[in-house]
DNA sequence: CAGACCGTAGGACAAGCGTCCTAGAAGATC
DNA sequence: GATCTTCTAGGACGCTTGTCCTACGGTCTG
């Protein structure tokens, strides 16, 4: 097979078990076993467990983009695009229970490991950002719309460890209400 | 020295070393370099790795709720108990932003892990939550209390996380502000 | 002083890890 | 069809891991 799909599978499939299981406890062998290739030869397509890693990390880079992309085609209103994101935490629900938020779990693992793709993993966070930023600002709110953009990250990430820790369903439900009556104040 | 003081000597060390490292990335050999044991010894003290973190658990659910019991002593008015808590993510600014929150970063890897002893670091969630679910009700809210207090430990897991992400001092102040005024409005 | 007991040291162990190598199969090129 | 490149299998390597064992130095009891 190609090499770049065999790549691009690889990728894949590390990508789906270190959101899983974590980076740490996610193995060469694991990620060999899933793709159907053999340990050693895992070589020939990444030469370290790191660059699998930042292969990743670019890869969800890349696909948060088109998402928020694709995002702003579907809405005009940035309000109701802020919206789509708030309620991720209803829409990919079950995974975050069961996993967490796989931005945040990367950062903090990362994080405790002091890795060198801490910063890359960053970019992640950085990535929805600056687009909830400039939402903001379209709504008018230039002067604080970083603020404001941290705001939204802050309310997801902490629903995503909590709803991770209690998988309660309905404790998810009553944070986005809360965060819609929020964001409520701030739309035209 | 005494079996019982070596053991609370290891519990305190390890107890830093998972929080600062994470528990997978601690090995038996870093611990006991760090106590100045040696390896194998450990096995007179504990009999796995599991147990250890079994007893760093307990460690800090007893130390938390010496904390919480303080707390009720030093402020009258539940608002400023739950100011008080608030205002860890400020308190603890240093670690928080070196290593995050140690309640939630333990509980988002053990489930990765899909750890025997997810449901005990969850009880460090619960302590905070009923103690907050009580000073909320001391409030006046008492039917929404639970919620509210889920709330607040949304706060503080989201602040937690980012700060750890960004490193950055002002965003927690802006948020534990927003947090403040929010409070305003179910105090007394 | 003799013996029992508690705490320790240090290494053996099997397994797993990330890394690396080599030989061969598969496929493309001429 | 011969040759060269691309991809793969499978295992060797050195190291670290959690676990376990045995033998030694202290301390306390009779």
């Amino acid at each position: 097979m190609s090499s770049a799909v065999t790549r691009a599978r690889i990728v894949e499939i590390a990508d789906r078990l270190f959101y899983e299981r974590g980076y740490q406890h996610t193995s060469f062998a694991d990620i060999g076993a899933a793709v159907g290739l053999s340990r050693g030869n895992f070589y020939y397509h990444f030469k370290s467990k790191d660059s699998i890693l930042d292969a990743v990390i670019e890869s969800r880079v890349a696909s948060t983009r088109r998402m928020l992309a694709e995002w702003e085609t579907e809405h005009d209103d940035p309000a109701d695009r802020i919206m789509r994101f708030v309620e991720i935490v209803v829409t990919n629900g079950p995974d975050i229970r069961a996993h967490g938020c796989p931005v945040g779990t990367l950062n903090t693992e990362l994080a405790k490991l002091d890795h060198a793709l801490r910063g890359r993993a960053r970019e992640l966070f950085t990535v929805f950002r600056t687009w909830l930023r400039d939402q903001f600002a379209l709504l008018g709110h230039a002067d604080q719309a970083d603020d404001l953009a941290m705001h939204v990250l802050t309310f997801s990430q902490g629903v995503a460890v909590l709803s991770n820790a209690y998988r309660d369903e309905e404790f998810v439900r009553r944070e986005v209400d809360r965060m819609r009556d929020w964001l409520s104040t701030y739309s035209r």
